[in-house]
RNA sequence: GCCGGAGUGGCGGAAAGGCAGACGCGGGCGACUUAAAAUCGCCUGGGCAAUCCCGUGCGGGUUCGAGUCCCGCCUCCGGCACCA
């Protein structure tokens, strides 16, 4: 139009106006907050990320997404809590320490300070005040007190346990360290060594942290039933297999009794504790030996390799079954596990894949005491699928003609009678093993007396420090060993000389309380008021990726509990809602610097500023799915940002300063349907991001709202003030949790003072949502054939009349008879006509 | 092997039993321009055209009506993986 200004650039300048409202942001302190008891609280929560350095794509979606929920949330008069810190102890900066000769401390504190550069740069709405890290003392300090609480509850104690044992670096790794058996840095064979190590009791909350998951509708089914299967609560029975000779009972664990009488043999795990007794009179006492010693090494590798084989030697040493009677040999077998049941099992070969593939192999015998329902009785000699179904019991004397499940029953009633074992419950969560032999985490504050034994180190004397002045050798070995001063110190309980514990925790450790931390991060005399936390807690809305979904969820929702327990928090469960964001993918796979297929964010805030950048991340994919990445959608984005800049820039240019406030109808029919149009938009978005978290598509809602703006425009008829005015508003507001700075920047060219993101989230009126008249489709059996338009309130019946009147719903009936004719009101007619 | 999730135009994706393909990308055409870019419009699943027909991984079913619900498969992605 000749009349819009000719001479605005097509562009806006990203860079000066996001800079301009970052700045703002910050002199105002726009996002800070305290508890206010008269505001409802949200607790928006992104996962806090490891310092690596850069942000990834990965993370930009993370807290993109995060920033909308929180904006979102702000503008619908919520307190918002949105903190960022971060997961600062960890491997790789002993790697980089290694590698490139600089102490981990710094190089973490670099990786910080250009990270939170670049959060910065992305205009993300935290309280920046409540920043924590926890390689700090300030932080680490108190995850040692709550490993101190957690020892004092019992719920932290030290045993032997086997670890994984890289004998070229002559250290410990974790089993994340551990890629198909073999040394992650060297590439040497794993082995198990028996190492002292710390654990915290988790599996006294299995049950607990089980059925809580059904407290938890605001998680993604997905997740709880990752941790259902990782926790693995299985019920079965516990039966003590007398051993012949010998004073002395094998106990077992089956959740199949019903098949005992198909029992041929036993097998124990190489380390169990009865094994150098059940081979004493062995005449192959040495090979066997040498057995168990080659699966110890091999354990790791064999362990990874796909469909390990099943090895195993005789003992020597028989035991009885106690309902046939009979002698039965006992095995020695690698596929049984002393970590899991008794580390034995009464095999059964016909009906346990395992066990017959074993019983194959060493030809030992087969029986069958289940047979199908219905099909042929499999063959014990030739069979080579086990049969495990349910079925009828046979070869299983008094308990022949019973349905196995009912079998079970009875034979599980018979043990109790019998006194010769119970049933019982079986986890396959393990304690959390958290001792670490590692430099840079959260130092473990025990001290060793040779007076006192395990002394915990007094509350008042924390934090622990981590020594920094260490140094780093590629021998894989803690420096903190070597370090004499560290080491050395004197028993808090009797002042005599002492050692110190120089293992560290594990990082979920510090990620298990993190964010009880920041509804108080300032606090010198504890973890957390209780008040402040009692406030905040629990998170609302949970952020991050799905491969937290059982490791880390599963230790914070522990911590929690036991914290709840322990009186210090008031919530039972840390995060009510989560959402598990998609991976952001480059040509169909998952970015990573060894692909080569990354995506800097540096660079597409250089080129797109950071308004584009968040735009087409949310854009591109609803939040839970994976993200394609794609330079020619990322152009879109910066587009459609530009082409708002314009429309606002341009109306506001040919009519001036334009009213606040909710227009009246509009003053003729386009008027009218863009005013119809700008409500049913904020009805969308609203849904959208109320409802579904679906941004995607709240975000095409507003597209289409700009669309309808410029057609409005575009055709040159009188303007409505009132209207245009009503719907730029809503617009820049509806615009503001996705394009934050460009919010900002056209919120001030409508002449309105004021943080954008302080106003309230728009309004809709029901009733200006509405038409009058409706668009009617026109099926006959099923295929559209016309479309009409009737009054919002016409009747089914002048629908009905209407549609059956039309000449090509009377062409394709064809003088056949009407059956039947379906009135949906509002939306379509379907004329059904037999043949 | 077990447990999840997903298969829709050239591409990312819409559609919570009711017009399949909203919105965006890509492509085509037009306007503006000396020209190009930018911008503003219009068109864009396939069948040469159609008012007709076909189309949501495959095969069945339920329904007036199915991408959506049910049964049986196939492919891809993710998690667990000797858990007795």
């Amino acid at each position: 139009m000749a009349r819009t200004a000719t001479m605005r650039p097509t562009t806006y300048d990203f860079d000066a106006v996001e800079q301009k409202w970052q700045r703002r942001w910050e002199e105002q302190d726009l996002y800070r907050v305290a508890e206010d008891p008269s505001k409802p609280k949200y607790y928006c929560l992104e996962m806090f990320p490891y310092p690596s350095g850069k942000l990834h794509m990965g993370h930009v979606r993370n807290y993109s997404i995060g920033d909308v929920v929180a904006r979102y949330k702000r503008m619908r008069g919520f307190n918002v809590l949105h903190p960022m810190g971060w997961d600062a102890f960890g491997l790789p900066a002993e790697n980089a320490a290694i590698q490139h000769n600089i102490h981990p401390s710094p190089w973490t504190w670099d990786n910080i300070d250009n990270m939170r550069r670049q959060l910065k740069r992305l205009g993300i709405s935290y309280d920046w005040s409540r920043e924590v890290a926890s390689c700090h003392p300030d932080y680490y300090r108190w995850t040692q007190w709550l490993f101190l609480q957690f020892f004092k509850a019992g719920l932290a104690y030290k045993k032997r346990s086997p670890v994984n044992w890289c004998p070229n670096c002559a250290t410990v790794l974790a089993n994340e360290q551990v890629v198909q058996g073999r040394c992650e840095r060297c590439d040497t064979p794993v082995t198990t060594r028996e190492l002292e190590q710390w654990f915290f009791r988790i599996t006294q909350y299995a049950d607990r942290l089980l059925e809580d998951l059904d407290n938890l509708p605001g998680w993604p089914e997905k997740v709880k039933i990752m941790q259902r299967n990782w926790i693995g609560k299985s019920h079965g029975v516990e039966i003590r297999f007398p051993i012949k000779g010998m004073d002395e009972v094998l106990p077992v664990f089956t959740t199949r009794a019903d098949t005992i009488y198909g029992a041929t043999y036993m097998v124990v795990a190489p380390e169990h504790p009865l094994v150098p007794r059940l081979i004493a009179d062995s005449p192959d006492r040495a090979a066997i030996e040498r057995f168990i010693e080659d699966v110890r090494r091999q354990d790791e590798i064999a362990r990874t390799a796909e469909e390990g084989e099943k090895l195993g030697m005789f003992t020597g040493s028989y035991c009885v079954n106690p309902f046939t009677g009979e002698d039965i040999p006992i095995w020695i077998g690698n596929y049984v596990l002393m970590g899991y049941g008794t580390g034995a099992i009464m095999a059964v070969p016909a009906h346990d894949q395992r066990d017959l593939d074993f019983a194959r192999r060493y030809g030992l015998p087969v029986r069958v005491v289940i047979a199908p329902k219905d099909g042929p009785m499999p063959d014990a000699a030739t069979m080579t699928e086990a049969f495990v179904d349910d079925g009828i019991m046979v070869n299983s004397g008094p308990y022949d003609g019973l349905a196995n499940r009912e079998g079970l029953e009875r034979i599980a009633d018979e043990v109790e009678r019998r006194g010769i074992g119970q049933r019982r419950v079986q986890y396959r969560l393990r304690d959390w093993l958290i001792s670490r032999q590692r430099y840079w985490g959260c130092p473990i504050p025990i001290v060793y007396c040779g007076q006192c034994g395990i002394v915990p180190v007094p509350e008042d004397q924390l934090p622990v420090l981590l020594p920094e002045d260490v140094a780093f050798k590629p021998t894989g070995q803690s420096p903190l060993v070597e370090k004499e001063e560290f080491v050395n110190t004197t028993c808090p309980h009797c002042g005599g000389a002492a050692r110190r514990e120089t293992d560290t925790m594990d990082t979920f450790v510090d990620s298990s309380w993190y964010f009880l931390r920041f509804c108080d991060p300032h606090n010198k005399n504890e973890a957390f008021a209780r008040d402040k936390v009692d406030y905040w807690m629990p998170v609302d809305q949970y952020i991050g990726g799905v491969e937290h979904a059982i490791l880390h969820l599963m230790y914070a929702r522990f911590f929690q509990m036991v914290l709840a327990d322990l009186g210090l928090v008031t919530a039972e469960r840390p995060f009510e809602r989560l959402l598990t964001q998609g991976m952001v993918l480059k040509d169909g796979a998952k970015m990573s610097k060894s692909k080569g297929n990354t995506v800097d964010p540096d660079a597409i805030v250089r080129k797109y500023g950071a308004d584009t950048a968040r735009l087409f991340i949310l854009f591109a994919a609803p939040p839970e799915r994976d993200l394609e990445w794609s330079d020619a959608g990322v152009e879109g984005a910066y587009r459609f940002l530009n082409r708002v800049w314009r429309l606002v820039g341009d109306l506001v240019e040919e009519l001036g300063p334009l009213p606040a406030g909710q227009a009246a109808p509009g003053q003729d029919a386009a008027a009218e349907d863009l005013r119809r149009m700008v409500h049913r938009t904020v009805q969308r978005v609203t849904q959208d991001i109320e409802e579904r978290f679906h941004f995607n598509t709240a975000i095409s809602a507003i597209m289409e709202l700009v669309n309808a703006f410029y057609l409005y425009k575009e055709s040159g008829g009188p303007r409505d003030r009132a209207v245009v005015a009503e719907g730029l508003e809503k617009l820049v507001l509806l615009l503001a949790p996705f394009a934050p700075h460009l919010a900002e920047e056209l919120w001030e060219m409508l002449g309105r003072s004021g943080s954008v993101h302080e106003q309230p989230w728009p309004a809709y009126d029901p009733e200006a949502v509405q038409a009058d008249t409706v668009e009617i489709v026109v099926q006959v059996n099923g295929r559209v054939r016309d479309r009409l338009w009737v009054a919002r309130d016409a009747s089914e019946e002048e629908v009905r009349a209407a549609a059956l009147a039309m000449p090509k719903v009377q062409e394709h009936i064809g003088g056949r008879p009407v059956a039947r004719v379906v009135v949906v009101p509002g939306r379509l007619v379907n004329v059904v006509v037999a043949g």
